[in-house]
RNA sequence: GCCCAGGUGGCGGAAUUGGUAGACGCGCUGGAUUCAAAAUCCAGUUCUUCGGAGUGCGGGUUCGAUUCCCGCCCUGGGUACCA
C-alpha cells in the first residue's frame, strides 16, 4: 500500500497528544490570535458529519495563523448541562453526570480521530462545579449591581442604597421596574421586606413574577428562542402562559449598547439584523390623552390613557384610541350600556392562547367601550375602543388610532365604520393607508406645511410644551427568566429568609448539586430539587445540611430552580483562558493577554439566544472592571448546515415489487427510504436491500436495462428516520481523517447549507495519493531531486501560495482545496519532485491535511513534530512574471480568438497586431470596426 | 407583509476591483492496461438546427455585465397585529 493513511494518522494523533504540541502559552512575544468554535452539547448519538465542518475551518485557520507566527488559543469544551441527560436519567434513574461524561468520552473520541489542534488541557465543561462554581459568581456580581443610565453602565447596588439614604430615588436615572418615588425618609422608614422588594426592581438579576412560557409536559419554563411555532423546541410540547416567581436578567438594560455594539463586529448582516430586529428599537414619544368624563375619578384625579407613538406627526390624524383588553383602565371607563359587550370581548380574548391571536391575523376583532378622550390639541372628543391587536406588553398597553398612516389602524376604522381623517396633502387614501414616512402633512394646524421630519420634531416640541408627554425610545427586547424547573443545570446560590432572597457567600462556591432520587418534579408541583434531602443551607456552619433542620432561624431552605442552558454558555470563552484558576474566574492578566475572541465559529441558529446573552454578560463583566473588553467575538463566520442525501425506492402499490427510478413514472408507486449504507452511487445492493427487512425477503426488481436498479434521491436534513446520516467515523476508517477534512471542505463554501454526498470524497482521497506519489517513485521509496527547482515548478508552488493566502484570508476553504489540487497535477505533469518545492508545498498543505504534512516533513528529514510551527512560505512574485501575455481578443464583447503578445507593448502597438492578425481578417468580414478598445494585459475587444 | 441571504452544466461548485463564463472535483462516454475486476492512465463532456445561444425572468447603463441599476419570479433563513 503507497498511501498508509491508517499508520500516518495514528502515528502523529500520538505523538501530538504525548508531546502536547497544541498546547498554548499564556505569555508569548508572538502576537496572540483566539479561534473559537461554539462548543457542542454531547448528545447520546454522537457526531454526524455536520458537526466537525466549522471545527475542520477552525482548526486550518489555527494551524494556518501558527505558521505565520502567532500565538494560538484554540481550546474545546462540552456544554454538558440539558435537557436530554435529564430526560435519559428520569427514564432509566441513571445520574445525569454519568450519562453527560460517558458520551463526553465518545465525543472526544472522534474529536481526536479527526486530527484538531485543540488545547485539550484547556477543556472545560459546564456541568463540572469547578466552572459552574464561577456562574453561580457572576450571578452574584449581577445580583449586587443594577444599571445606571447617567454612567450608562453597571454599579454597585450599595452605592444606590447610600443615594437612597441620602437622597431617596428621585435623582436616580437607572433600568428599573420601580414605580414609586421615595424621599430618603421614606426609605429609612421601610422594613426590610418593602427595602428589597424596592431593590429588587433595580437589580440585574431580580425575582419578580411574571409571565412565563409553561410547558406541562417538560415541567419547566421555557424561554421565547426555546419555542418553535408555539411548541417546545426539544419534543414539540405545547406551551402556555402563566405567571411565576422567577429570576430575571435585565438584559433590557443593555438594549441601546447591545444594539451599537454590533457596528463595530465583524458579523454577517443577517445576524446583525436578527439582532437588531430582536432588540427592536423604536423612537417616539409618549403622549397622555385625558378622559373626556371628569366626574370619572382615579386616586383623586381624572385619569389618562397614555400611549407610545412612532409617529406624533400624525397626531392630527387620531380617530379613535384602542386598549388591550386587559388594560388596567377598561373596567373603569366603560359606560354601563356598553359594560356586557366589553366583558364579553375581554372573556373571549383571555380564552386565546398566544398561538390563536397569532395564527388569527386576518379577523378584525374590537368593542366599543363607549368612553371618549379628549384630543390634547383639537379638543374633540375620540372614542375609545379594545381590541386584542393591542398588546398588553408593548409600550402602554395603548394606541393612538391614526387610520390614514397605518394599515391596521385604517382595517380597523373600516371595519367599525370609524372616521378616518386625511392628514397628508395630494395622496389618496381611498383604498389604504399611506405608512410611507414622506410627504407633506395637512389638516393639522401649526404641522399644515411640514415634512414629515420636521413634523415629528415640532409635534415632540409641542407636546413636551404641554407636559402631557416626552421624547421616548421603546425597545422590544424583554428580560431573560433565568430559572428552570429542572434537575441538571446550575443550583442558584441562593437561600430564603423570611421569604427574601440571600446570597450564599462567594468563599462557600460551589452550591453543589444534590442527588435526588427522582428526577421529576414533586408531587406539590416544585421542582426536582424539592425530592433533596440535602438542600438546606446553615448560616452558622456556612455549609448545606439535611432539609429537616430548616429552622427559618438558622437553616434555610435553598431555591429549588436551576439555571438556564445559556448561563454557562455566556462566558465559556472567558474560561478557556485560565481554566484552573481557583481564585477568580479569569485572571485580569490573562483576559488582557487574550483579549475577545478573534474568530468564532458556529451556526446561526444561536442568533438570538446564546449570543445575545453572551454579548449582555460580556458587557456586564466590562462595566464592573473584570476584563478590559465589551464584546465577546469579533469576527464570527456561521456555517452551514450539511444535509443529509436520502436514497429512495419505488414499491408499486400494494405489490413487492420495486421500480427502478428511471420507470417509475410508468407505475403507481410510493417511496420508501431505505438505508444510504447498502446504495452506492445511487445503486442499490439488491441482496442486502432483500437481507435488511424480513418483509423484502421476496421483492420483486424492475430493473434499468443493464440490471442495475437505481435509486431516487432527495436532500434533507440528516435524521435516524430518513437512513441518511453519514458519521465521520466510517468515512476516517475508509478514507482517513485528512480526507475527511479536506472533503468537508470541498464541499462548498462554508457558510452555504450543502447536500453531503459521499461520492466526490474519492477525488480528494486520490489527490492525497497523488501527492504522496510526488514524493516516491513507483517501489514506494522516497524519491527526490536536489538542487534547483525548474521555473515551471516555482511557478506552480507561487501561485499557489498566493491563491491559498487570499482564500484564507477571505474564509474560501473549498477553493483552498482546489488551489492544491491544481498544483499536484501541475507538478505531477512537470514531474517534479524537487525537495524545495516539495517542503514548502507540504507545509502549505499542513493546515488542511496535517497528518500526512507530518509524516512527509518527517521524510524530507525536519525533525518529528515540528510543522506545526515551520513558517509559511514567503510567496515570491518575481517568479511569476511573464513576459508575454495571450490576449483574448472579442469582437463586439464575444470572444473569438487568442493572440500572444509581448507584454511590454502598449495599447497601439497591440491593436496594429491585433488588427493585422488572419484571425481578425476572417472576423472583420472586410468591415471596419467602430472602435477597439485594448487594456494591457487584459483584452482586446472590437466593436463592429 | 417586512428584513436578510441566495438562484451558474447531469451534480457539488469556481470566476476577489465590470474584462476569456463553467476552474477544481464528482458523474457519465470512449479508449489503453487486465484472463476479469479494482486501481491507474489517456481523450471527451453547457446547449446547439453549427449560424449561434447561454449565469432565475424582463428591462437598463457600458466597448464589454454572473458582477452595477430598475422591476418581477422562485428557494432558504429570521420576524410579525411592536403602535
Amino acid at each position: 500500500m503507497e498511501y498508509n493513511f491508517q499508520d500516518i494518522e495514528s502515528k502523529w494523533r500520538k505523538i501530538w497528544a504525548d508531546n502536547k504540541t497544541f498546547k498554548a502559552e499564556d505569555k508569548s512575544t508572538k502576537p496572540k490570535y483566539y479561534v473559537l468554535d461554539m462548543f457542542p452539547y454531547p448528545s447520546g448519538a454522537g457526531l454526524h458529519v455536520g458537526h466537525p465542518l466549522g471545527y475542520i475551518a477552525s482548526d486550518i485557520f489555527s494551524r494556518y495563523k501558527r505558521l505565520k507566527g502567532f500565538n494560538v488559543l484554540h481550546p474545546m469544551g462540552y456544554d454538558s448541562f440539558g435537557l436530554p441527560a435529564e430526560q435519559y436519567a428520569i427514564q432509566t434513574g441513571q445520574h445525569p453526570a454519568i450519562t453527560t461524561t460517558e458520551n463526553i468520552s465518545r465525543y472526544r473520541d472522534q474529536l481526536d480521530k479527526i486530527g484538531f489542534s485543540f488545547d485539550w488541557d484547556r477543556e472545560v465543561r459546564t456541568s463540572s462545579p469547578e466552572y459552574y462554581k464561577w456562574t453561580q459568581w457572576i450571578f452574584k456580581q449581577l445580583f449586587d449591581c443594577y444599571y445606571d443610565n447617567k454612567s450608562d453602565k453597571a454599579e454597585r447596588i450599595s452605592n444606590l442604597i447610600t443615594e437612597f439614604e441620602a437622597h431617596g430615588n428621585m435623582h436616580v436615572d437607572a433600568c428599573s421596574d420601580c414605580e414609586i418615588i421615595f424621599t430618603s425618609v421614606e426609605w429609612n422608614a421601610y422594613t426590610a421586606q418593602e427595602k428589597d422588594s424596592i431593590l429588587q426592581a433595580y437589580r440585574l438579576t431580580f425575582l419578580a413574577d411574571s409571565w412565563v412560557n409553561w410547558c406541562p409536559a417538560l415541567g419547566t419554563v421555557l424561554a421565547n428562542d426555546e419555542i418553535i411555532n408555539g411548541l417546545s423546541e426539544r419534543g414539540g410540547h405545547p406551551v402556555e402562559q402563566k405567571l411565576m416567581r422567577q429570576w430575571s436578567m435585565r438584559i433590557k438594560a443593555y438594549s441601546e449598547r447591545l444594539l451599537t455594539g454590533l457596528e463595530g463586529l465583524d458579523w454577517t448582516d443577517s445576524v446583525k439584523d436578527i439582532q437588531r430586529n430582536w432588540i427592536g428599537k423604536s423612537v417616539g414619544c409618549s403622549l397622555k390623552f385625558q378622559i373626556a368624563d371628569s366626574k370619572l375619578q382615579i386616586d383623586g384625579g381624572v385619569p389618562e390613557i397614555e400611549v407610545f407613538t412612532t409617529r406624533p406627526d400624525t397626531v392630527f390624524g387620531v380617530s379613535f384610541m384602542v386598549l388591550a383588553p386587559e388594560h388596567s383602565l377598561v373596567d373603569h371607563i366603560t359606560t354601563p350600556e356598553f359594560a356586557d359587550q366589553i366583558a364579553e370581548y375581554k372573556r373571549i380574548a383571555s380564552l386565546k392562547s398566544a398561538r390563536d391571536r397569532e395564527a388569527d391575523v386576518k379577523n378584525i376583532t374590537g368593542q366599543n367601550t363607549g368612553a371618549f378622550v379628549i384630543h390634547p390639541f383639537t379638543g374633540e372628543k375620540i372614542p375609545i375602543w379594545i381590541g386584542d391587536y393591542v398588546l398588553v406588553s408593548y409600550g402602554t398597553g395603548a394606541v393612538m388610532s391614526v387610520p390614514c398612516g397605518d394599515q391596521r389602524d385604517y382595517d380597523f376604522a373600516k371595519h367599525f365604520g370609524i372616521e378616518i381623517k386625511n392628514i397628508f396633502e395630494n395622496v389618496d387614501i381611498s383604498e389604504a393607508a399611506y405608512t410611507e414616512k414622506s410627504g407633506v402633512i395637512a389638516h393639522s394646524d401649526f404641522l399644515n406645511g411640514l415634512d414629515v421630519k420636521s413634523a415629528m420634531k415640532k409635534a415632540i416640541d409641542a407636546i413636551e410644551a404641554k407636559g402631557i408627554g416626552t421624547r421616548k425610545t421603546n425597545y422590544r427586547l424583554r428580560d431573560a427568566v433565568f430559572s428552570r424547573q429542572r434537575y441538571w443545570g446550575e443550583p442558584f446560590p441562593v437561600y430564603y429568609q423570611e421569604g427574601l432572597p440571600k446570597m450564599i457567600h462567594t468563599r462557600d462556591l460551589p452550591i453543589e448539586l444534590p442527588e435526588v432520587e427522582k428526577y421529576l418534579p414533586t408531587e406539590d408541583g416544585k421542582p426536582p430539587l424539592g425530592n433533596a434531602h440535602q438542600w438546606a443551607w446553615d448560616t452558622v456552619d456556612n455549609q448545606i445540611v439535611d432539609t429537616v433542620k430548616i429552622d427559618n432561624q438558622t437553616v434555610f431552605p435553598i431555591e429549588l430552580n436551576t439555571m438556564p442552558g445559556w448561563a454557562g454558555s455566556s462566558w465559556y470563552f472567558l474560561r478557556y483562558m485560565d481554566p484552573n484558576n481557583d481564585e477568580v474566574f479569569v485572571s485580569k492578566e490573562k483576559a488582557d493577554y487574550w483579549k475577545n475572541v478573534d474568530l468564532y465559529i458556529g451556526g446561526s441558529e444561536h442568533a438570538t439566544g446564546h449570543l445575545l446573552y453572551a454579548r449582555f454578560w460580556t458587557k456586564f463583566l466590562f462595566d464592573q472592571g473584570f476584563i478590559s473588553f465589551d464584546e465577546p467575538f469579533q469576527k464570527m463566520i456561521n456555517q452551514g448546515m450539511i444535509l443529509g442525501r436520502s436514497s429512495f425506492v419505488y414499491r408499486t402499490n400494494e405489490t413487492n415489487t420495486f421500480v427502478t427510478s428511471s420507470k417509475k413514472d410508468d407505475f403507481e408507486t410510493t417511496a420508501l427510504h431505505v438505508d444510504i449504507s447498502i446504495v452506492d452511487n445511487d445503486r442499490l445492493d439488491i441482496e442486502a436491500f432483500k437481507n435488511s427487512r424480513a418483509e423484502y425477503k421476496n421483492a420483486e426488481f424492475i430493473c434499468e436495462e443493464n440490471g442495475e436498479y437505481i435509486c431516487g434521491f432527495e436532500v434533507e436534513k440528516m435524521s435516524k428516520s430518513k437512513y441518511n446520516v453519514q458519521t465521520p467515523d466510517q468515512l476516517v476508517e475508509k478514507f482517513g481523517a485528512d480526507t475527511l477534512r479536506m472533503y468537508e471542505m470541498f464541499l462548498g463554501p462554508l457558510e452555504q447549507f450543502k447536500p453531503w454526498d459521499t461520492k466526490g470524497i474519492t477525488g480528494v482521497h486520490n489527490f492525497l495519493r497523488k501527492l504522496w506519489r510526488l514524493f516516491h517513485d513507483k517501489e514506494n521509496v522516497l524519491s527526490l531531486s536536489e538542487g534547483e527547482p525548474s521555473k515551471e515548478s516555482l511557478k506552480s508552488l507561487h501561485r499557489t501560495i498566493k491563491k491559498l493566502e487570499e482564500d484564507l484570508n477571505r474564509f474560501s476553504f473549498n477553493t483552498g482545496v482546489s488551489n492544491f489540487m491544481i498544483c499536484v497535477n501541475e507538478l505531477t505533469e512537470q514531474k517534479c519532485n524537487n525537495r524545495s518545492i516539495l517542503k514548502d508545498l507540504v507545509i502549505l498543505l499542513s493546515p488542511y491535511a496535517p497528518h500526512i504534512a507530518e509524516e512527509l516533513w518527517e521524510k524530507l528529514g525536519n525533525t518529528p513534530g515540528t510543522i506545526s510551527f515551520a513558517s509559511f512560505p514567503k510567496f515570491n512574485e518575481s517568479v511569476l512574471v511573464e513576459a508575454n501575455f495571450e490576449y483574448p481578443v472579442s469582437f463586439n464583447g464575444k470572444m473569438r480568438f487568442k493572440v500572444e503578445l509581448p507584454l511590454a507593448l502598449n495599447a497601439q502597438e497591440i491593436e496594429k497586431e491585433v488588427m493585422s492578425s488572419a484571425e481578425a481578417m476572417k472576423y472583420l468580414e472586410g468591415k471596419e470596426p467602430k472602435k477597439v478598445i485594448v487594456v494591457p494585459g487584459r483584452i482586446v475587444n472590437v466593436v463592429l
